[in-house]
DNA sequence: AAAATATAGTTGTAATTGCAAACTATTACA
DNA sequence: TGTAATAGTTTGCAATTACAACTATATTTT
């Protein structure tokens, strides 16, 4: 294993970099009393209003199945609200409730402080480098799809 | 929500990497006929040759006990051993077998094609950019341990 | 219009996991 | 020696997940 040749010193920071992000959502229920994946799912809701269960489960690479049962969970904690369709009564209309959107927001609120600290601790003339290499790094790992 | 404050793009692309690094590894048997978590406990046993459990657990944000039993998948299926340490009869060993290696040494060479072609997707003037940026990146994300 | 096909979502099942507790074995300390 | 600490295993349990089989609804074909 030769971790000078760039393209390891790449898989080694992404390995560590995915690692570090694993630790934040390790604990089942380490976001206010919801498990991560109703929270993953709880935040890509609040973002796209009204989202059908099929279009979620792929936003969040998970199972139809999988989806299905997280939604139920965020409906018996009302929430969610799972809403047919009267268009088309196949399809399942997925929204935020009341107390789900203040959930939302507070989350977002929590996201948005923990990194605008982590975009502080960058150095100030590397910030702009950091944003556009990610940008960069993101359409190199799209290569597959 | 704001898309253009930095912080915000920062988490937008971390996020959006995230999920990218999810899609790599979604599926339960996509590692050469073991689980991912197969996978990643082999890849640690073989990055450190020999490890004890705890340190393994630690390694890969586990459990004891989860880590317990993943070995022991690993043992059934030849590719570990444990070995119980001579100095310190309490710590068990952990390295990999003839087997083992082989699949180890396969999955870093998998590896190295695939972040090779992801490195080598990168545009030529920047590629030590984003290497420079994700280690500033990782210090930077580090902030809370 | 009836039959066949496609689509959206749900449910059954088995495996994995985290957490807690109980347990064994070994070592360190007072 | 006796007590505590450490390393690891095992078990029970509940929650989560992927996969496959299923239901219900809509669309297409004949």
């Amino acid at each position: 294993m030769n971790f000078s040749d760039p393209p390891m010193q790449l898989r080694e920071m992404i390995r560590l970099l995915e690692r570090k992000l694993g630790v934040l959502e390790d604990n089942q229920y380490s976001c206010c009393g919801i498990s991560m994946a109703q929270c993953h799912a709880l935040v890509e809701i609040g973002r796209i209003k009204d989202i059908s269960l099929n279009e979620l489960a792929e936003q969040l690479n998970l199972e139809n199945s999988t989806m299905s049962r997280t939604v139920n969970n965020l409906v018996t904690n009302e929430l969610v609200k799972r809403e047919i369709d009267p268009q088309d009564r196949r399809y399942v209309t997925i929204s935020l409730s009341e107390n789900g959107d203040k959930l939302f927001k507070g989350i977002e609120e929590e996201m948005n402080q923990y990194f605008t600290k982590v975009y502080n601790s960058i150095p100030e003339d590397k910030k702009q480098q950091v944003l556009e290499s990610l940008q960069i790094l993101l359409e190199a790992v799209g290569i597959n799809d």
